[in-house]
DNA sequence: GCAGAAATCTATAACGTTATAGTTTTTTCA
DNA sequence: TGAAAAAACTATAACGTTATAGATTTCTGC
């Protein structure tokens, strides 16, 4: 009276076991029909996929990771640098819609400065809790990229090495942004440009101080760097560094700079001094958000599609997942003077 | 020596078998043993321990999750939307500094417009795949709440509902937000404001517009609901709806608004027909970043501390896996006129 | 010196899955 | 007709862990 309708225990979540107990069958022959496998009968196979629709069954991922090795995890290791609004936020979200509809879940391991950035990767590695890694703010010999290289561990990264090794990555070119800022710059008649540039320690940093210093050279500009802050310091100093500079001899009129926050800060510290942008300076930025055309309508603004490259960075990894003999997958975005806003 | 270099095979990862391999016990022996179980010798846990150390043994989460069916992990579904690198990477970011140290992984599972707002959360319960769930963007009577807590899922909200269910929370007071706003607006002899509000469908929306209305009514002011767009609408549409409104009959001379993104746009919407803020309009906005008293120096801002919510809600979500039969934890944070930036 | 208690340790089974080798049934065709 | 081949299915072991019950050794008290 109490147990009648269902012939085995009324379990919680429904198992192989479970759908083996209700057609008769043994649980590999259900494992086997549920992965179509050409060893079992068309008919057992529909029968299988039935029951198994029918009771909503769900393979347990702890027992498929324990079986087979494979944790169908991508794991983000993310700094928790300036611009995270812009990028980190970016990335996950465009990361996790590529994966939509694949086994794949998204991991986010954030990484605090004041712990060693090899940390979190070494975890991964040495507990195997993902099937490959997406990083963000490579440096040109960086140490993660060696380490996960030698142990055949698959990886992707947003921006370049210098590592000599080769690996999935997705980078924007900054060479070009700094040489397109410049050309506009220059052709609103700006002699001296400041760059604001981007922490030494990061890739980018130096595609960015190249371009510049290139397209500077070749438009006969006087190009100047930034020493007393970074595109990264934070709004506060940047536009004291900022300030302090323009109010010195040999003021620089035009201004490079390479993220939001930075570019509104560099302009509040022009501004500071009674400067006008567009009048006794322009500044041309980069960014990931649509902001600084509202900011300042004058800033001129070249767009970077961050959204572009965690797709493609989902992509190649899991590229370099199913298959890491072949290629890896490289992108490099390249802005043109059609991009500026 | 005692023994050949390596009795056994020299395998990957190690796991208890090796270090039962290698100190001659059993693998339940060892297992206690590394938990501190009480019937295991001193001087053998002394000895497992440091053998478990030089090997580098790290349990399989694998086996772990399938043996005592916790998953650790900690899931946490946001929706893109157009606050999203405010809200969300925040949130991330500070909840996994609170779950740093913990043996609590995140999983971010973005939810998308196209699908329904259930999809991840019945995918997380289907197949229990998280311990728990972070959610956010809370509606009054939210079905993710109510399917959840029927099934005794533990969750978290950022943001209240009004389902009669006692579950954790962390909800910015933004009723008192509204109305410390709009006193403030008076005190600068503001006498017409118009709120744009955010969508309808949201918890905090309604709090807003409640703590809007009352605080016009008590100060005396005339108040007005924005109804051609919301907060979250975006940009354009804000900045447009805004200047129709304002280039109308009986124009409000004070706004208020509860991002950003929604301040910048309405700023510029007015700024678009010649009106000038603090001369022709204030406006008093809620912000989690720390951008807009840079963007227009005379914007009234409120900060949000998200970084806190994601803490808190970390935190009582953890306390409500270990302890599901406990009070749930629940927090308003309310502003005072003192956050005023 | 010995029974019983206490302290240590171990064998076994189970979590849910799949690979492998094996078994049974059916078909083919010389 | 019957032997081999093909098709369909199954039993078993294993992945790494822990709970449980049981086994062995050591300690007590008298």
């Amino acid at each position: 009276m109490t147990e009648s309708p269902s012939p085995q225990i009324e379990q919680g979540r429904p198992t192989l076991k479970t759908i083996a107990a209700e057609s008769g069958l043994a649980v590999a022959t259900v494992s086997r029909a549920l992965k179509d496998a050409s060893d079992i009968g068309e008919e057992t196979k529909r029968r299988v996929r039935e029951i198994a629709k029918r009771l909503g069954y769900r393979p347990n991922r702890a027992a498929l990771r324990l079986r087979t090795g494979k944790t169908n995890v991508i794991a983000m290791v993310f700094s928790t640098e300036a611009d995270v609004m812009n990028h980190a936020s970016s990335l996950i979200y465009s990361a996790a819609e590529a994966l939509r509809g694949t086994a794949y879940h998204v991991v986010i391991m954030p990484y605090f400065g004041d712990e060693d950035p090899m940390a979190p990767v070494r975890y991964l590695v040495e507990t195997e809790s993902a099937d490959g890694v997406i990083l963000n703010q490579t440096m040109p010999n960086d140490l993660r990229v060696r380490y996960l290289a030698e142990r055949n561990f698959p990886f992707a990264t947003h921006g370049r090495t210098e590592t000599g090794i080769e690996h999935p990555y997705f980078d924007y070119d900054n060479e070009a942004f700094a040489q397109i800022a410049v050309q506009e710059l220059a052709r609103r008649g700006r002699k001296h440009i400041l760059l604001v540039a981007p922490p030494g320690s990061q890739s980018y940093a130096a595609h960015m101080t190249t371009g510049f210093l290139q397209g500077c050279a070749a438009l006969g500009l006087q190009s100047e760097v930034l020493t007393t802050a970074h595109s990264d310091s934070g709004a506060v100093r940047i536009h004291a560094a900022v300030a302090e500079r323009l109010s010195g001899a040999n003021r620089p009129d035009g201004m490079v700079v390479g993220s939001t926050t930075a570019a509104m800060a560099a302009v509040t510290g022009a501004e500071s001094l009674g400067l006008q942008i567009g009048t006794d300076f322009d500044l041309a930025a980069k960014e990931a958000l649509n902001f600084l055309f509202r900011f300042r309508r004058e800033i001129i603004v070249l767009h970077e599609d961050v959204g572009k490259a965690g797709d493609y960075l989902a992509r190649a990894l899991m590229a370099a997942i199913e298959d890491p003999t072949a290629a890896p997958r490289q992108f490099l975005d390249r802005p043109t003077i059609a991009d500026l806003v």
